[in-house]
DNA sequence: CGTGTAAGGAATTCTGACACG
DNA sequence: CGTGTAAGGAATTCTGACACG
């Protein structure tokens, strides 16, 4: 499941280029809760490539004219979702089980 | 082809705790030709997660009691012979297609 | 609210050299 | 040959604040 995609090994400076957004703009999104860098023990941030494409992703909402609490909210909501559909499947497996014995 | 995995992104001391080297091996590897990182305007390294698998090649190869002009030969031999393997499928192609008109 | 910037300091990295073996 | 280390400097990052809008 975890790969080298969601290993925290980047530096902001990289991250900035890579995302094109400014290292004050990362950092206050991480302010903002949409993003969760992991810190050294110097406390520099180090951010996966998930967390690279999630910028990129923040960037373009932000073009659109939402505000980072709106953003977070999508997050959540899609989190509940996932969650959800998690429970149905358990729940149809559970039936499926039931019925065989 | 080229994914995350050959993007140019981490800093000598993430790869030093990824690798369990030390900085002055891994710029010492560097120096020998075993390892080709980027760097940044300001000169720092960037290393890719390809590079941080070398690294950990080099290390086991480095405790087997070999050298680093050894552990270059083998690198350049493992590169001929994927040439040499190219080259001959690339033959076999052009026979079968030939065979065919 | 979101972002730029100057400020001062701390963490990180760099190179060239000396040392040992 | 391969690696540790101290040295001095440069690049990178950090935080808190002021500014604008």
């Amino acid at each position: 499941m975890s790969s080298y995609k969601d290993k925290k090994v980047i530096t902001i400076g990289v991250v900035s280029e890579l995302t094109g957004l400014s290292e004050r703009q990362i950092r206050y999104y991480e302010e903002r809760k949409l993003i969760f860098p992991d810190r050294s023990k110097g406390g520099t941030r180090k951010f996966s490539f998930t967390d690279v494409e999630r910028l990129v992703d923040i960037a373009n909402k932000m073009e659109d004219g939402l505000q980072t609490f709106e953003i977070r909210k999508m997050e959540q909501k899609k989190l509940r979702q996932e969650e959800l559909r998690e429970r149905m499947l358990r729940g149809q497996l559970n039936a499926a089980f039931n019925l065989r014995k």
